[in-house]
DNA sequence: CTGTATCCACGACGATACTG
DNA sequence: CAGTATCGTCGTGGATACAG
């Protein structure tokens, strides 16, 4: 197979991009993912963060308190996924911009 | 809406980066895609030209002759994409090499 | 608060046949 | 050579209700 599509399946879908790019400062809770990531159902976050996890892209820490709290942290394989993720939101930024220019 | 978000939508999909991949070192015709990026079949190959083509992230020029020839190349914007399409690619390696040294 | 379970719609994608 | 047309499948992702 090749790199490109392999990294593709690994941080493509709908919603993968966007929860890295949340988790470039540091450690988030569900709840917090979920309102900064716009749009995303309960079910999608879920499976997003799973599938991460499964991926060693991030860890997933559960403490036993009540109410109970998980947090979400990068991995170090994740976080070289950020100048990444960066580049490909700055460019994102511009073309916007751009877009709102020609109208 | 989020840049990475829009970023994502033009640049995702199973096919998309792979065929901007196979553009970097300039112009390529139809056929020459089609062998480039295994697995896709033509109606594919067709809707992400044309979507990238609507996107402005590369051009289609057509030569009326016989047998007839068309060529596509990457835009400036196009190419701009590249640093990040590479440093995907990059990162997808390491991690396959990661995995063949796993298993 | 942090999830699961179920059901379902929709669009991406593929296979195949055909065309200028 | 470079496509288009048609039909079908499959998986992603959404809505809603429920649970530890």
């Amino acid at each position: 197979m090749c790199a490109v599509d392999y990294a593709f399946q690994r941080i493509g879908g709908k919603h993968k991009g966007r929860v890295i790019y949340q988790l470039r400062n540091g450690i988030k809770r569900y709840g917090e993912l979920r309102r900064l990531v716009t749009g995303i159902t309960a079910k999608m976050l879920t499976q997003v963060l799973r599938e991460l996890e499964d991926d060693e892209l991030i860890t997933r820490t559960v403490y036993l308190e009540v109410p109970p709290r998980v947090e979400y942290e990068l991995t170090d394989t994740g976080r070289e996924l950020l100048p990444f993720i960066r580049l490909l939101a700055d460019w994102g930024k511009q073309q916007m911009e751009k877009e709102i220019i020609a109208e």
